[in-house]
DNA sequence: ATTAGCACTCGGGGTCAATGAGTGCTAATG
DNA sequence: CATTAGCACTCATTGACCCCGAGTGCTAAT
């Protein structure tokens, strides 16, 4: 659907000064804003039209127009200017990413935190995740008398640790039984293959080591698991607060954002990706009723090549796409770098 | 300032009928449901009085009695009923609770979850810290060809982690080098010493070796400055949303919750205890102005005896202390107990 | 000390009219 | 045929007004 070059320029100018103002947009202050040199009765007989190809709707019949989902997504696909993140901006970002390398949960607070701050969206993550993992390295730490660190590494560079208490003293001796079981069942293979059954079975053919041993191999089963559940990180929920159109209903939308399986739903439904490699979900086109009067921007970063979790934003079909989208695309991007850095070969 | 029993009486009523239905109490609302053998203008006689004592205040003249911030204090120190947990809410804390026990902050985390589950308000803690600790143990457990992990123990039972990458290949004999240092400088000594200045003069010292340790020293005083900086988690925020007294100004006050120099500085402000060691702070007690209209309950947990960190609670004034306080009670104690588990001797 | 009775207060809800921003339509214009 | 001036129309918002009812405080009687 080719619209004229007008329509076009209204169109833009009249998302643009929603977006900005949060109130209706009337043909009168559109001739002002835009200084036309038609009157605005010509503006209305095109905004008529825009309304009756569905791109702008009407509150009431007395007050101004306002961009339809549809709208938005005419915008965002054909009229939006594409910009680059300032340097300073950018700047920032890395600033604030940098100093977290080490930690991959807080970089991804962190990004969170910035992406927030800067957007004035609820911004939700999901810690890095690779079914495909397989276990590259197993070491048992000793902390105490009776008490053991166990860390596990992936191949896709996830780094995973727990404490760990032994009913007796831990030994040489079982330190050693612990490193023999690792390499000899779990070292290569899928983390998912450290299930608590093949420990079960692994601890009766131990005979009678198996009291002692079972801790540590329970701690194992428990490490294994962390690298498969992802957690689901949520910042910036008071932003949403501050917008007229959650005045009433904040509280199911942050509710259903704080729903790991919710949201997990959400980002599995959309797994390829077009816009640059971001999705941008507008309003009805989500597919959950609580996110039906929202749009959702999000995209997975990856580590190492391998797509590992993904970063959005959420906020009202009134947000500044613009702007955020190329904000979420850098800070995806940089969170990527960032992890990528711990996995080696 | 002692009242007659049936002030007493009254004023418990009138408290307990406002935390549960919201709604000013009217005299004849009184009668019916205390089952008073008295007329509404008996009632109301004696309302008038409290009011006089400052027990009460009304909204508007033709409303009923709610009560003031010093009828809520009168309510907590000298009405409420002081009652146990049941068995079943103590084993579903402890079901929440136990299998995160490796995890220091995920068993805050798991206690902010559950409380705010179970009050309705929002829930904040912090992680535990200790400045008097001392570094027990350091190990640098090598992850790859040029990645380390850096692991900590403190005296106080502290366990923090941090990745570290090396400019050149990680060598035994850079290992070594790392553990003198450390044997000598550190252990046995306050986290505290170990700052970046320190770790720089060390690094001088070193020589032409400086330039490969600086990264694993670098992580060592990160890891350390871990120790201290304790973090600020804040659950249930939405479930402020829920009361009519947040409808306006959520925002505010949740944006005030996730200050930590803010939470840090409300702790404390009140550092010894009365209340089986839980602090009550009501309304306009609070030091704050954005939580003068909230009450406040939080106690510290204690981790081997020392007090390490706090829990603690933030609803509307009317909240159901009788039922909140010994909830929170009880999970301070069991954290306590469930982190001091980690430490040995 | 208690109570019946009563006048009084005041917020909430409903109706009503005025206001004004913005529309759609029509007829005139170049 | 696109544009425009003009105008009637719609409808949310606002404020004035009134009524209702819950709840009060006071007084005089018990």
């Amino acid at each position: 659907m080719e619209l004229s070059e007008r329509k076009k320029r209204l169109l833009a100018a009249i998302v643009e000064r929603y977006i900005a103002t949060g109130e209706p947009v009337g043909s009168k202050t559109l001739v002002d804003a835009l200084g036309l040199s038609v009157s605005s009765a010509t503006i209305r007989n095109e905004m008529a039209e825009l309304s009756a190809l569905g791109y702008l709707e009407q509150p009431h019949t007395s007050a101004g127009r306002i961009p339809s989902d549809a709208g938005y997504r005419y915008y965002v696909d054909y009229l939006m200017g594409r910009y680059e993140l300032p340097p300073n901006e950018k700047r920032l970002i890395d600033a604030k990413l940098e100093p977290a390398a080490g930690d991959a949960r807080k970089v991804l607070e962190n990004a969170g935190h910035i992406l927030a701050e800067m957007t004035h969206c609820a911004a939700v993550s999901t810690t890095p995740a690779d079914e495909a993992a397989v276990v590259r390295r197993v070491e048992l730490v000793p902390i105490g008398v009776r008490t053991a660190m166990i860390v596990m590494l992936t191949s896709s560079g996830l780094l995973k640790s727990r404490i760990c208490k032994t009913l007796s003293e831990l030994t040489v001796d079982m330190a050693e039984s612990f490193y023999n079981i690792v390499n000899a069942n779990f070292i290569g293979k899928p983390a998912a293959a450290m299930t608590v059954a093949k420990i079960q079975t692994l601890a009766v053919s131990l005979g009678e080591k198996s009291l002692s041993m079972t801790p540590l191999l329970v701690a194992l089963a428990d490490v294994a698991a962390m690298t498969e559940r992802t957690e689901l990180l949520l910042e910036g929920q008071s932003n949403l607060l501050g917008y007229r159109e959650y005045e009433q209903n904040a509280y199911e939308l942050i509710e259903f954002l704080r729903r790991a399986e919710a949201m997990d739903r959400v980002f599995s439904e959309h797994p390829s990706s077009e816009n640059g490699n971001l999705h941008v979900l507008i309003g009805e086109e989500n597919l959950f009723r609580e996110l039906q009067n929202s749009s959702m921007i999000f995209g997975k970063y990856a580590i190492a090549g391998h797509e590992s979790g993904t970063l959005g934003l959420v906020g009202p079909t009134r947000i500044d796409y613009a702007r955020l989208i190329p904000s979420l695309r850098y800070i995806t991007e940089i969170v990527g770098k960032i992890l990528s850095e711990n996995v080696e070969e």
